[in-house]
DNA sequence: GGGCTGACCTACT
DNA sequence: CAGTAGGCCAGCC
């Protein structure tokens, strides 16, 4: 019987299962924002094809090749706060590489109406950036 | 298979 | 606004 069908075969890699190719669109949905931008979990995951899968994104990302330049720092979660550690490294390091890019802090937080997905639409349809 | 852990989210108090 | 509860699902014992 098959009962391994469903099952990602990790030794295979030619055999790709849901989830990897969910990976791959991730990478290709973070590679879209635009600078000064930022997007939530949920919301790559569901442009992503996986409304359900936000938990999934940041281990897709981790998932990037070596050489591969993700905008990594451009996801945050649903409250517009970085989702790591605020003592650890990359904490420190996503802050700064969103400064440099005209992202704001307020208390810690992304104002997402601005620099969020219906800010940059904002940003497309008006011309007007939001920082 | 079972249990536990996450760079999460929504709904509800 | 803060806190909680339940849901989510791949990966790793």
């Amino acid at each position: 019987m098959f009962t391994g069908v469903n099952k990602r075969a990790k030794n295979l890699p030619n055999i790709t299962s849901d989830f990897d190719r969910f990976v791959k669109k991730v990478w290709q949905v973070v590679q879209g924002i635009p600078r000064g931008h930022v997007l939530t979990y949920g919301e790559v995951a569901r442009l992503a094809g996986m409304s359900r899968a936000a938990r999934r994104v940041s281990q897709a990302m981790r998932r990037a090749p070596k050489g591969m330049t993700l905008p990594w720092h451009r996801v945050v979660n649903a409250q517009g706060k970085i989702s790591l550690p605020e003592d650890s490294s990359g904490f420190r390091r996503q802050k700064e590489l969103l400064e440099n890019e005209g992202i704001v802090f307020l208390n810690g937080k992304i104002d997402l109406d601005r620099f969020g997905y219906q800010g940059a639409l904002d940003h497309l349809l008006w011309g007007e950036p939001p920082w």
